[in-house]
RNA sequence: GCGCGGUUAGCUCAGCUGGUAGAGCAUCACAUUGACAUUGUGGGGGUCGUAGGUUCAAGUCCUGCACCGCGCACCA
């Protein structure tokens, strides 16, 4: 260090000079990185080549889940990537064929949702006054802004992540694979176009899956009134400006009330409206429900299309796809809010409204933009989970070759037959309840960014293909949801559809590791995907992470201000502390918290480990420990800290085994075992030559154990102190794990 | 309404197939120029949410309840 030793210089041993200065992160990481990067070594090809791994070793694959282009990563995704890649170096290490393929994901919505936004702000344009290619372009160069930025974070995590098989899901291979997925699929009879009612985003001008609404608790009015004077039953509505679209009050058979008018048909004038109401009885109707009379609004409300479904009745919109209200007279026009209180105050004036309660009530919002759902029905491209197809060859357990079911039933079987298996059993219970629920998903979305639907129109024709059929044939306007071509990514990433020899050797791949918050949106759309086209399961195990809380337990946000960026904390600490941190405390499928203290303590861990190799280094001096014999108790002991850590690994409690490791180093190595050496070792002769070498043994495991989870001080040890590595690889990434 | 978690020291959590409570942080006291003050040693602190049950023995198994969180459904 800079300040001058006034007084007596200390002997040093001779050691490299590196060591006698505290841990320095920022002068080690980037380096470290490029050093593992420009081996090669990421990339299992050069293992193997360079006989790292063997050539017959077990394939160990994942494909990390593509981050959002939309910005910078946060501290869920500096989870993520730790986790996978303290699992990823352990596989390396262990001897596996290791494989982990980065990605990025142009995520269609959010993402020209924010640049539109921007656009907006800046310029004061829309989409439309903007164009669709203009538009494109200008998220184009978004896009390519975030993505460098974006994978340079991902390095200084410290990833080590094959960037020879780097992806992003609008590339061209990634493109031509969904064009091509989507195809196969219309002519499996699997995608439809249909007209249904679809969930509506009045904000974003799209419509959206089941799985993007976010309920939102509120407070609202049950209204109880009659259509008319002369219409006989009372119907109850917290959306009174619907009922200028019904067509019929539906009633439970059995409901003795109304027995009688079932069958009936009436003619009222509502709200300037005329409507024709007939009555009709459904089973699906609650008796103990508010009159117990239904009004029904086929095309602004799924249950009563279904019951339009059922008794044959037309289904007039009348809300646009602004959320105004489409029908002639006073409510001409308005938003459907106004709509709602003009209509209340027209049935107080009519003397028609027997009642109005305060009930609290789910509101359905879009998940992106927040806009309140509104029902109707659209034609759209949805994909049918209950129709069967026939599976020509299958690898799933349960399912057998050339036998005939549906996709619903498809990603049940996986989960029960044992196909895959979940880290937290709980999650695959949730799972199943999903999959057994699920109803068709709407694929087709009303914007301009994402992969644009490959179906081609000219007059009343319409071809389903990759290219264009030529000229006066016009491409559908929509894209897909952005879950569509992720359900392919792990096929899409090794190649699919070409039968490569990545596809064969990492798919199925050995393990997902993501968000429990997308166990719908993305995991069962992977196991639809890979079930359906490769009669295989994408992934043989599931491990679902939590969210990362701050240290109070609140959710990030931007609101709450209490953001912490996984970069800039590694710029005060070291990444290596950053990522143990957010590991540490961690079981699978749990929030977790991370707070500024907790980085810090573990800066100090990593210098602790400095610190402990300054004295090893001290003590070994320049002995030759080559023929020494260390002592059979402590290398027990170590034998039985490389099992629990690998017991650990084996049941992926990473959170346990880096906790034991850490409790070793410090506890019981720096505590206990180099305080007892001190004598041992000044006494001189067999014992304290013994004794250092056990120590080195001690600290070369220690390094090993300890590299998956912080591999930056462990490697700048490594590097730096050559007598350590015992015969092994210059490159600790790629030594050998240890052995009980 | 259905389901899933959780409830253990001030805080964050661990306690596997049941044998009478642990760690880290925090706190208090003491020590040390030591490989490391990014330190060490020691102490205090818990009737393990609640009421029952099974058992020789229950944070640990079973049942009910309460509270917190989450998912799904309903949403007339």
């Amino acid at each position: 260090m800079e300040d001058t030793n006034d007084k007596k210089p200390t002997p040093q041993p001779d050691i490299p000079a590196t060591f006698l200065k505290p841990y320095s992160p920022e002068e080690t990481e980037t380096k470290l990185y490029e050093l593992w990067e420009s081996s090669g070594y990421f990339n299992p090809d050069v293992c193997v080549e360079k006989g790292v791994t063997a050539a017959d070793a077990e394939p160990y694959s994942i494909v990390l889940p593509p981050p959002n282009v939309t910005g910078t990563l946060h501290m869920g995704s500096a989870l993520m990537l730790a986790i996978e890649d303290i699992l990823v170096r352990h596989a390396r290490m262990s001897g596996k064929k290791t494989l982990w393929v980065p990605g990025t994901d142009s995520a269609a919505i959010a993402t020209q949702a924010r640049v539109e936004k921007d656009i907006q702000k800046s310029e004061g344009k829309s989409r439309h006054e903007l164009g669709r290619e203009e538009l494109l372009k200008r998220i184009d160069a978004f896009v390519e802004e975030n993505k460098s930025t974006m994978l340079a974070q991902m390095r200084a995590i410290g990833a080590s992540l094959d960037w020879s098989r780097y992806a992003y899901t609008m590339d061209d291979s990634r493109y031509d694979a969904v064009m091509e997925a989507f195809v196969r699929m219309y002519e499996a009879g699997l995608i439809y176009r249909g007209n249904r009612i679809v969930n509506w985003d009045p904000k974003g001008q799209t419509t959206i899956s089941d799985d993007e609404i976010v309920y939102e608790e509120r407070k609202a009015k049950l209204y109880t009134f009659k259509y008319g004077k002369d219409f006989p039953i009372s119907i109850s509505s917290t959306r009174p400006e619907t009922k200028v679209g019904d067509t019929a009050v539906a009633v439970h058979p059995e409901d003795p009330r109304y027995k009688e008018y079932v069958g009936k048909e009436y003619d009222v004038v509502f709200c300037d409206v005329p409507l024709h109401i007939k009555v009709v009885a459904d089973a699906s109707v609650d008796k103990e429900f508010g009159t117990g009379a239904l009004g029904v609004t086929p095309a602004h409300s799924q249950i009563d299309w279904e019951i339009a479904d059922r008794h044959d009745l037309p289904r007039p919109q009348v809300i646009s796809e602004y959320a105004k209200m489409t029908v002639p007279g006073r409510l001409s026009g308005m938003k459907v809010a106004e709509a709602r209180e003009a209509v209340v105050a027209w049935l107080r004036e009519e003397g028609l409204l027997e009642k109005d309660e305060d009930i609290m009530q789910n509101v359905s919002t879009a998940e992106r933009t927040g806009g309140v759902i509104e029902p109707l029905p659209k034609l759209q491209w949805w994909v049918d989970v209950d129709k069967p197809f026939t599976i020509a060859e299958s690898k799933i357990p349960g399912i057998a070759s050339a036998s005939s079911l549906s996709l619903k039933e498809l990603m049940t079987k996986v989960a029960e037959g044992g196909g895959v298996t979940f880290v937290s059993e709980r999650f695959e219970k949730t799972y199943l309840h999903w999959a057994k629920n699920l109803r068709p998903w709407c694929i087709s979305r009303q914007i301009w960014f994402g992969h644009r639907i490959p179906v081609w129109y000219r007059e009343d024709a319409m071809k389903v293909q990759v290219d264009s059929p030529g000229d006066g044939w016009e491409q559908d306007p929509d894209v897909l949801d952005t879950w569509f071509s992720s359900a392919l990514w792990t096929m899409t990433t090794l190649g699919w559809p070409e039968e490569t020899e990545d596809l064969k050797e990492y798919h199925p791949t050995t393990l997902i590791e993501t968000g429990y918050d997308i166990l719908f949106f993305w995991v069962a759309r992977m196991i639809l995907m890979s079930g359906f086209f490769l009669g295989e399961v994408p992934f043989k195990t599931i491990y679902l992470h939590g969210l990362v809380r701050d240290g109070q337990g609140r959710k990030i946000s931007k609101s709450l201000g209490n953001n912490i960026d996984p970069v800039d904390m590694a710029s005060k600490y070291g990444m290596d502390a950053v990522r143990i941190s957010l590991i540490m405390g961690m079981a699978p499928g749990t929030d977790s918290r991370i707070s500024e203290d907790k980085i810090r303590g573990y800066k100090h861990f990593a210098n602790k480990l400095w610190n402990i190799t300054r004295f090893v280094l001290t003590a070994v001096g320049d002995s030759d420990l080559e023929r020494v014999q260390g002592e059979e108790v402590l290398h027990a002991e170590l034998s039985s800290l490389v099992m629990t850590v690998d017991r650990h690994f084996a049941e992926y409690r990473i959170d346990l085994a880096a906790d034991a490791i850490y409790h070793f180093i410090w506890h019981r190595f720096a505590d206990e075992i180099i305080e007892e050496s001190k004598p041992i070792l000044q006494s001189g002769g067999d014992a304290a030559l013994a004794r250092q070498k056990t120590l080195a043994t001690i600290l070369t495991t220690c390094l090993k154990l300890l590299h998956p989870f912080m591999p930056y001080v462990t490697e700048a040890v490594w590097q730096s102190a050559p007598t350590l590595r015992q015969g092994e690889r210059d490159i600790l990434m790629v030594a050998k794990w240890p052995t009980t």
